[in-house]
DNA sequence: TATTTTTTATACCAAACGGTATATTATAAA
DNA sequence: TTTATAATATACCGTTTGGTATAAAAAATA
């Protein structure tokens, strides 16, 4: 059974972590925090070391949250290239998703931890480098399987990939309009299929 | 001949720009801007009704900065077609010319300045619309002198070209690296030849 | 049930925040 | 050069910030 302070983090953490992701480090106060929790700061503390400590822990709720949709997601297509459509099929979809979780971690994180906060900067970059991995790995596959090209840069592509999906998160969530992101990604299925797929 | 306080104002805007561009909004305290300027909170308040205003103005200050300079850089073209390629080609180099004035205001401001400030986002929206409506012209342009395919969706191709800018700024700034900046450039580049040139 | 330990609430802290009233200093007009 | 005006500096305001010491309460152990 998980103990009391176990518990209380846990609850803490789900909480705020959809407040974090939609209103960023800064803008998310102690005061916040004590309020939607209906906590006080001796619960907070006695469970975070600081504020820092939370928004870091709230960063990892946000992006298993994510992470996990989009595995379940991409784990129904058999083949590495179905999984690379199913992904950019997840994104397509993403603005109804983000409307819970308010936002996408990495770029709200991201540009408000840069020349901020050191520390959260460094998981946000973490994050992305093991995506990025992730997508490596679904490339090569492809590529040993001749789905894909051989002579396609699978880290070239999953950064292509990565920046154009982040592009368009921001462009839809600025604009509110899902326009953008539905566009963006109808291009990069095309990519996938006309220039990546063999 | 400028007045002083028209000088001053001036001043002011063009000292705190690149770091509300570098900062955001929240972070750019008044102690820094009176840091970085030398003046006081009197001069400050003296031509500034508050922070909020002297943000909007450092915002405009920094997207004209920007846009006089992708302007130079598109006007050496002569046809719609050279001209897209030029913006793109500005774009593969932003990571260089940003240094200076630190990050891309329409990013930074964007994500600050959602669910924070309506004055601030309404600014950063109106900005998006203009940069997408000039992106129209040209692609009207291209299509009406036969280099684009008439089958073209100007508005829908604005909105894919401006997601995969900013989204490949997002990640070179975030990850301090250009290499994403460069290979988002150069696939868009490739849809324009491949898919959207006649 | 009594006692110890863990967890949470309360009350407080100094520092930083944006903003203002007013005094002082520059500038421009007479 | 004196006078009126515009611009800047100084000192302060209330509020909010993240964080802490300690008391109260709840939970676990004996």
């Amino acid at each position: 059974m998980l103990t009391k302070s176990e518990r209380t983090s846990r609850f803490i953490i789900a909480t705020t972590a959809p407040i974090f992701n939609r209103n960023g480090y800064a803008a998310t106060s102690m005061t916040t925090i004590t309020g939607a929790t209906g906590l006080t700061k001796g619960a907070i503390y006695g469970n975070f070391k600081n504020k820092e400590e939370l928004a870091i822990e709230a960063f990892r709720f946000n992006v298993k949250h994510v992470l996990r949709q989009i595995k379940d997601h991409q784990d129904q297509g058999d083949t590495p290239l179905q999984k690379l459509l199913l992904i950019v099929d997840f994104y397509s979809r993403y603005s109804d998703f983000s409307k819970n979780m308010g936002g996408c971690p990495i770029l709200s994180i991201g540009v408000d931890a840069n020349h901020q906060n050191e520390k959260l900067l460094l998981r946000v970059r973490g994050i992305i480098t093991k995506i990025e991995k992730s997508l490596i790995d679904i490339l090569d596959e492809g590529k040993n399987n001749g789905e894909l090209r051989k002579s396609l840069d699978s880290a070239k592509s999953a950064r292509q990939m990565f920046s154009m999906i982040e592009g368009a998160i921001f462009m839809s969530l600025t604009m509110d309009d899902n326009m953008y992101i539905r566009d963006t990604m109808e291009i990069l299925k095309h990519i996938i299929q006309t220039k990546w797929a063999a």
